[in-house]
DNA sequence: GGAGCGCTGTATCGTATGTTACGTATTTTG
DNA sequence: CAAAATACGTAACATACGATACAGCGCTCC
């Protein structure tokens, strides 16, 4: 219809001006890559603006716009935007071709997207609000210290949530290094502290070792594992089993993570008093 | 917000221009009545488009429909396409998912899950095979090296990114520590390497800096960020940006790491080959 | 290292757009 | 039914918007 472009097409089929963009934003040079960027960040309401609010918000020029509107194959802006806007409507007409990227069948993106957010909703739909309260609660009490760690692939999770935690209270630890260095730790750990681990297969001895000694000393422990459970959940107080199956040949954290934010906004939550004060304290320290 | 009209009324919750003018329709002469007619039935489009197009969709000629704009409380034409803008972004920002969700009967699903399921669809609807696949086709390119770092939050997910890509192919390296550190690791990398940067805000001038001199090195940059866009953005190849949007006092990362997982996928499927063999070898190193 | 090409921004121009004034038509009211 | 008031459209106006010419700059390729 309107995209035929140079070559007398049919190699492609492109029915929306993002995956026009998306398809010639190699070929383009800087600016005109940066004024893409900015369309498809905000896609469409930026091009609906004026060619002066559009390359401001790109940091071109104006005429940095219309060449960028030229390559795509656009005869002036005005009809640019007139398709842009074809494209909206056809959009609000229909919501339910609103889900997803048009791209869907045999495109490698929604097959792992899909059993992502499938795996989300399941590993949400075996989760209790009050499960997850009493853990948040449990974190959030200040008598003890909470270590995390996780394992090889999983430590980045534990990293991002203590790097979280650590703001809003304080005796929040990342276990890293080298296996003998966090193992030496538990000499400081006691039945009013809580360790989060990370693991799902293939589990490591080394976690689990680390984690009976813990609960022998009495530290409650935190297990986010994968839905056939890490031989630490016998040990464990709390146990959240997320879903990691994907279409790819490594399994997926993804459901753990959402799981680590929502606890660390519950947290934050529940800390909220005395978190302000110090998330202000902090700031002033920068 | 910006209806608040000539009374101050509290008398009337008005959230929308539709509403507004389906409370005023009854007041108006018949031309300026055929005008908002127009408008809701192509709602909100019609008034996107100038005022000569509007008018004669309506059937009634230009001053009429700036008297009809002027009515609804607004000072010129743009004022009023401005409104409809930003009412329109707000309804594209958080696509109405709510329509069709098996989650939630009885039990209150977090409405922190629904929101990150929301980025992640958004995340992607934006996001392009194609990109994706250029992305993956650069990672595996195995001519230069592949580094990764992120900001204060985001670092985790570098590590994660670089926990899989270091096993399926050499020459991943993940840049931490101190700043001075990876800093001077510039003094490895050229044209063919590949710099992975997660940044999203505050965006961190040390990430900035640091991702000017690589470019200005020649270093193809691939960044992740939010929907704002990191000014890294500027000197980026590829850019990837994610919802964090979750009514949390943290912005979520999740969307950007579900991204970084079908990437992960992608690449190590491209790398099959190779990559099976190096998986075997230090399979029989453990 | 030099010549050529391509990209980008500044400044200028023409025009399409929103705006306003005014005259005519239509309805309303005494 | 007359007279006034309101509503509507035509036409002229001014502004701001998109388009273009040109010069400076960096980059690549001999």
């Amino acid at each position: 219809m309107r995209f035929r472009q140079n070559g007398q097409g049919g190699e492609k089929m492109i029915s929306s001006i993002a995956e026009l963009i998306s398809d010639r934003i190699g070929t383009m040079p800087a600016g005109e890559r940066r004024a893409a960027q900015t369309l498809i960040a905000n896609y469409p309401l930026i091009g609906l603006k004026t060619v002066a609010e559009f390359s401001q918000s790109a940091g071109v020029s104006s005429p940095t716009i219309l060449r960028f509107v030229a390559r795509l194959g656009f005869q002036n802006y005005p009809e640019f935007q007139s398709a842009l806007q074809d494209e909206l409507a056809a959009q609000l007409q229909s919501p339910a071709s609103r889900t997803l990227n048009p791209s869907s069948p045999g495109g490698t993106v929604s097959p792992m997207l899909e059993a992502t957010l499938d795996n989300m909703r399941e590993t949400f739909r075996h989760l209790s609000d009050k499960q997850l309260a009493d853990i948040a609660a449990r974190l959030a009490d200040r008598r003890g210290k909470t270590f995390l760690i996780g394992g090889r692939f999983t430590d980045p999770l534990a990293r991002y949530m203590a790097a979280h935690l650590a703001i809003v209270q304080p005796n929040v630890f990342h276990l890293a290094g080298q296996e003998s260095v966090w193992r030496d730790r538990l000499i400081d750990m006691g039945k009013h502290d809580v360790l989060v681990i990370f693991d799902i297969r293939r589990y490591q001895d080394s976690l689990v070792r680390f984690a009976e000694t813990a609960h022998q000393r009495g530290v409650q422990i935190v297990l986010f594992t994968d839905q056939w459970l890490s031989p630490i959940a016998r040990f464990a107080r709390h146990v959240i089993a997320g879903r990691t199956a994907v279409p790819s040949a490594w399994d997926s954290s993804a459901a753990l993570f959402v799981v680590a934010e929502t606890l660390i906004g519950a947290v934050t939550r529940q800390l909220e008093a005395e978190g302000a004060k110090r998330i202000r304290e902090l700031e002033s320290l920068r």
